[in-house]
DNA sequence: GGAACGATTGAT
DNA sequence: TCAATCGTTCCT
């Protein structure tokens, strides 16, 4: 069933994936996350690096969809992303924030902080957490050790906002979270 | 070859 | 509010 969303318009399948689940069984241990705070970025959007065309970097985002694509930028940071859409459109979902449900001790270790609500409200925060890092890059999502999981439906309203940290398209309404949740990286 | 700039974070 | 820090992209 998760095959199927990956295709669903990249909007919507931003807002599927609130409430979802990101495993990672690492050497380390395994961590789980609930997806609280997503993005969505668009073949023909501004903001998203898939815009000017295929390049070195962004090629995983016109791939298959429901593989990850993980960039590093800032000189220092790593974000992670769901690709969406069909082979060679170049749409992606931006994870923004978890909410940590397994593994949280590892998440601290990794983070070196001991905030629980410091460990994954940030795309940065969350790979570290989850210790994602640019070897996951192009993996396919539904296979171990890195991967999504539907659990219980849960009722919950989403809000909906504009972009963090974009220069572009900055009036598009493609930043969803969980209305209420205390783990999103920007209650705003 | 070189400059500008990030889908950020943490400290001040 | 600002520095850290470097790969990617785009211009010359």
């Amino acid at each position: 069933m998760l095959q199927k969303l990956f295709k669903k318009d990249t909007k919507d399948f931003a807002q599927e994936l609130l409430g979802m689940y990101l495993i990672h069984e690492s050497p380390e241990g395994k961590t789980i996350g609930k997806i609280v705070e997503t993005e969505a970025y668009l073949w023909n959007d501004p903001a998203a690096h898939s815009f000017r065309g295929k390049t070195m970097r962004n090629s995983p985002m016109f791939g298959k969809p429901g593989t990850a694509y993980v960039y590093f930028t800032y000189g220092m940071h790593y974000c992670f992303n769901v690709v969406t859409a069909n082979v060679g459109i170049g749409e992606a979902v931006l994870i923004r924030a978890l909410e940590p449900i397994e593994g949280i001790e590892l998440m601290k270790k990794r983070r070196k902080r001991e905030d629980l609500y410091n460990l994954c409200n940030g795309p940065a925060k969350l790979v570290q957490a989850m210790g994602i890092s640019k070897e996951h890059n192009t993996h396919f999502l539904l296979h171990k050790p890195l991967y999504l999981e539907e659990r219980k439906k849960e009722m919950f309203s989403i809000v909906k906002k504009t972009r963090i940290g974009i220069s572009l398209a900055k009036n598009k309404l493609f930043r969803f979270y969980i209305k209420g949740n205390d783990f999103v990286s920007f209650p705003v």
